[in-house]
RNA sequence: GGGCGAUUAGCUCAGUUGGGAGAGCGCUGCAGUCACAUUGCAGAGGUCACUGGUUCAAGCCCAGUAUCGCCCA
């Protein structure tokens, strides 16, 4: 084995060999256990988040396969509507074209290229995170099989009249030229202002205040509103006043909705633009003019003067004119909520067009009693509530897209506007009893991809056939997503699950925090701080991480902040980790919290940590190279200790596991692995393996082999690739013939032995406390010390007789022997062990002053503990109320502590008498 | 405005039914042929945000306050 863990070394060929092999295919065997994976973006490519989901999706599905489960992890990919239509069409606009140019066809069929030469980068990537998907199941939203399960889901709830077709104001994007989902729209505080305006009212008596942030729509207006209980205005509902620059006289009207209190108390009512003035509209019978057209540019509508300007243009010269017929009373500067497109960023509108609708309340109701009587659980269960508040008010779902990328909606229209639904238009048609006679056309749009993902958990499994994947693992076991798509994709799952098959589509929601940068900060492109998991795993030298994060910017003039921040954060780039240092990161970062902070000293520690697994087993192989072993029947107490403990550590991941609490598990390999295996027993195997009893030494490498075989395959689920490497050596020597530890069984705790943990606890604290005199008085390590023992028991004196070997090299202890209680100890500096004491003769090696503040040291943590126990055990209503094993622990504690205060005050009696 | 969350060592975070506050990183000192310097040994470092309450006992339970964050309107 080389001397240093070197990840690109072992990880090259593992992956390909596991593949070929179809070890991540389910074995058919035993439980099935099912997660599906959160369908990427089929052009995209893997970012921290993914890379996070995946390792704990991966560590999960191979603790399940190594526990004898049927384990089948799905993986696919997603058509990505939009997104995807973006990026061709935006290679297409490099060309000078549009997707105008190329028609409908083409353009679906270059789309269709670019998938095919774009290549399945994401699971070239997640094949380099070692992600144990059975890739022969592979499935894609646009596959055929997927394609018929939309069709269906939509003629089904069309014909149950859960899908409606109608006009309503939709978020319009008008760069995309698509409606968009609530969901898609992102509203955020930006600057701009509130123009006040004056409309003359037409008795010729003064004129009303209104004000508003977007003085364009002034030409959709169709009324004014007052509350009705405002005083200011009683008389003056049901009057006209005109409207400028239009040549229109709109009413007053009265309505709840006003809120009197702000502004002027009187509002524009512009139904065909907003939201609220839509629904005020519908009460009051108004008009609705919409003034725009598919750009958000003036439209047919609205008075001549203003047609075919921009929407921005228009309020310019709106405002212009009305400052020219003295109708504007003021500009103030004002904050306000703007709405946009989440992957255009351009200004969505409110906007009146046909649409497609899901009919949501009768699909949500069973959704959210599914979580209500447990049939699903969250983890943590508190997102529950936010899936709840949620569910409780959510509005009617729009699916259809203005856009060629996507399911085409199965719907067809005759000449007169009916409507026929069907897969295809024959079925259409034969479903309608409609004769070939009839000229129909097909509806245009296609479908919101989420509507093709909410079938993700049964589609994938072969739905609508009843195939024999979809009965073995539908409900699957755990879903795993970040809290961000919840509203997006995991509701919808739940409802079409219950909806089409009749049952939850997983148990379990584990819910996972999004990563950050080291800061907190979001990563993103635009602001320069995305980490590429796969950087990370190769390392990447800091020139070509600068020209990687500031090409292909929306905003080139970041690009000269980008460079200087990540000069900054990563003057030397950033070294290689390997793929098992940066999946023990996640495990360990994958705590309850929302927000996780990746920082690279925490990968550097775990690249550490898989160093020092490395060198761990190249000892034992070393040590164990041609020699016996064998299994002993009476095995030592240090054997017997290491195995106790890894008893315990085996029961805590299995039990944190099972919990989904990855980072506590991934914290109990840590400990066990390094502070315990490596930092003790391999230490104390040295002595053993350096002694005279060939039987000791043969017992003592099984141990080692054993104790580090089973550590592998309970590390195995985090850190694949390592353990792989050094289990194919390590497991011939204890004779076990298996071809991969992936299909190994994963670990089972076997029993506690309390005696030999108390035996080795009490060496470690004697060889501490010989460790720690010599590191407080600045003894040389390398110094021979002898010891003196005095006190302790029966119990003290065997198990110094049993560790004598272990004291020598450990504590690098000389010579020890037992002394009587008058022995004189004033030369001597102690340890105490309970009641031993660890006397280490001085002879003027030290200086008593350096010995003495140790020693009051001692005495006043000493001090300060004994004073509590006596406060406490002092109080009746303590020893009357506690449990009697908290006093009789307490009590203990108390003579402790007493006995300690005593010794340390004679030796530094002693002490000062040498002075 | 509604909902959710956070506040613990210099930093990033664990802390289970309430019963002597932990880890990693960083910091200080010592150690260079021995599995590993990607290391070892030892150490320093805490008003558990604040106020009040419940309790024999509160980081943990309850009420309130402050600051910060996320989601929704």
């Amino acid at each position: 084995m080389k001397k240093s863990y070197d990840p690109h070394a072992i990880e090259e060929n593992w992956y390909r060999s596991w593949e070929e092999k179809g070890y991540f295919e389910p074995s058919g065997n035993g439980e099935p256990y099912c997660i599906m994976l959160p369908p990427p973006n089929v052009t995209g490519s893997l970012h921290m988040g993914h890379a996070f989901q995946d390792t704990i999706m991966d560590a999960l599905t191979r603790w399940q396969r190594m526990k004898g489960a049927d384990a089948l992890w799905q993986p696919g990919t997603d058509h990505a509507g939009i997104a995807t239509q973006m990026v061709v069409e935006r290679q297409l606009l490099n060309e000078g074209k549009s997707r105008h140019d190329l028609g409908r066809d083409a353009f679906v069929d270059a789309v269709w290229r670019w998938k095919e030469t774009s290549g399945d980068r994401i699971g070239q990537q997640m094949r380099r995170l070692g992600t144990s998907v059975d890739w022969s199941r592979h499935r894609f939203t646009m596959d055929e099989g997927l394609s018929k399960a939309v069709q269906k889901e939509f003629i089904t709830l069309y014909e149950e009249g859960l899908i409606y077709r109608g006009k309503r104001l939709v978020n319009w994007d008008p760069v995309l030229h698509t409606a968009l989902s609530d969901l898609e729209v992102i509203s955020k505080e930006e600057k701009g202002h509130m123009w006040h305006f004056r409309y003359p009212r037409k008795d010729g008596r003064g004129h009303m205040v209104i004000a508003t942030t977007r003085p364009e729509t002034l030409l959709g207006d169709t009324a004014l509103a007052v509350h009705p209980d405002d005083e200011r205005y009683t008389g003056l509902v049901g009057t006209e006043v005109e409207l400028p620059l239009t040549g229109r006289t709109i009413p007053i009207i009265a309505d709840d909705y006003v809120d009197p209190e702000f502004g002027s108390g009187c509002v524009k009512i512009t139904p065909a633009h907003d939201f609220n003035d839509y629904e005020i509209g519908k009460r009051h019978g108004l008009e609705t003019i919409n003034i725009l057209d598919d750009n958000a540019a003036i439209g047919e509508e609205a008075p001549e003067k203003y047609r075919g300007m921009d929407r921005l243009e228009a309020r310019k010269q709106i405002v212009e004119d009305m400052k020219a017929s003295g109708l504007l009373e003021k500009i103030e500067d004002h904050t306000l909520m703007i709405p946009r497109g989440d992957r255009s960023h351009a200004v969505v509108e409110p906007y009146l067009t046909d649409q497609w609708y899901v009919k949501i309340g009768p699909l949500a109701k069973p959704a959210i009693e599914a979580v209500e009587d447990g049939r699903i659980r969250f983890v943590p269960a508190n997102w529950s509530k936010t899936y709840f508040d949620w569910m409780h008010r959510i509005e009617d779902w729009c699916i259809s897209r203005q856009l060629w990328w996507g399911h085409r909606i199965p719907a067809w229209y005759d000449a007169d506007g009916n409507i026929y639904v069907g897969a295809d238009e024959s079925d259409a048609r034969a479903r309608a009893g409609l004769g070939e006679d009839v000229a129909l056309r097909q509806d245009e749009d296609v479908l919101d991809t989420w509507f093709s993902s909410a079938l993700w958990p049964f589609s994938t499994l072969g739905w609508p056939e009843q195939t024999e994947a979809l009965q073995r693992f539908y409900p699957t076991s755990v879903l795993v997503t970040g809290f961000d798509i919840i509203f997006f994709w995991v509701a919808r799952m739940i409802m079409m699950g219950l909806k089409f098959m009749d049952d939850v589509p997983f148990r379990t929601i584990y819910i996972h925090g999004l990563i950050r940068d080291s800061h907190g900060q979001k990563m993103s492109k635009s602001k320069g701080n995305v980490l590429d998991p796969i950087d990370l795993i190769d390392g990447i030298e800091l020139e070509p991480l600068i020209k990687k994060r500031t090409t292909g910017l929306m905003q080139p003039q970041m690009a000269p902040a980008i460079e200087k921040a990540t000069r900054k954060e990563f003057p030397d780039g950033i070294p290689a980790f390997g793929t098992d240092a940066l999946r023990f990161t996640f495990a360990a970062l994958a705590t309850t919290g929302r927000d996780i902070r990746f920082d690279l000293g925490r990968i550097e520690g775990y690249r550490n940590f898989c160093n020092k697994l490395w060198n761990a087993a190249r000892f034992v192989m070393m040590q164990t190279e041609g020699e016996t072993l064998r299994e002993s029947r009476d095995p030592g107490t240090v054997d017997r200790w290491i195995l106790s403990r890894m008893n315990r550590m085996v029961a805590e991941v299995e039990s944190q596991l099972a919990d989904y609490r990855l980072d506590l598990a991934a914290q109990a390999l840590y400990e066990f692995t390094w502070n315990e295996y490596c930092d003790w027993y391999l230490e104390l195997s040295k002595a053993t393996l350096q002694s005279d009893d060939e039987s000791a030494r043969a017992a003592t490498r099984h141990t080692l082999l054993h104790v580090l075989e089973t550590t592998l395959r309970a590390m195995h689920p985090i850190i694949p690739f390592i353990t792989e490497e050094i289990w194919q050596r390590v497991s011939p020597r204890l004779g076990i013939d298996g071809e991969t530890i992936v299909l190994q069984p994963f670990p089972q705790a076997g029993p506690f032995d309390q005696t030999a943990e108390s035996d080795v606890s009490w060496l470690q604290s004697v060889i501490q406390g010989v460790r720690r005199i010599r590191s407080e008085l600045n003894l040389p390590p390398a110094r021979r010390l002898s010891v003196c023992f005095q006190g302790g028991d029966d119990s003290d004196r065997e198990r110094y007789r049993q560790f004598a070997e272990a004291l020598a090299s450990l504590a690098r202890v000389e010579s020890a022997k037992w002394v009587e209680s008058g022995y004189d100890s004033s030369q001597c500096a102690v340890a105490l062990v309970g009641d031993l004491k660890v006397l280490i003769p001085l002879k003027g090696l030290v200086d008593v002053d350096e010995e003495l503040a140790r020693l009051n040291k001692q005495l006043d943590k000493e001090s300060a503990e004994l004073k509590k126990s006596k406060g406490k055990l002092g109080n009746r209503r303590f020893v009357d109320n506690a449990p009697e094993a908290v006093v009789e622990q307490e009590r203990e504690r108390l003579a402790a502590h007493q006995a300690n205060v005593e010794h340390l005050n004679a030796q530094i009696k002693q002490m000062k008498a040498l002075r």
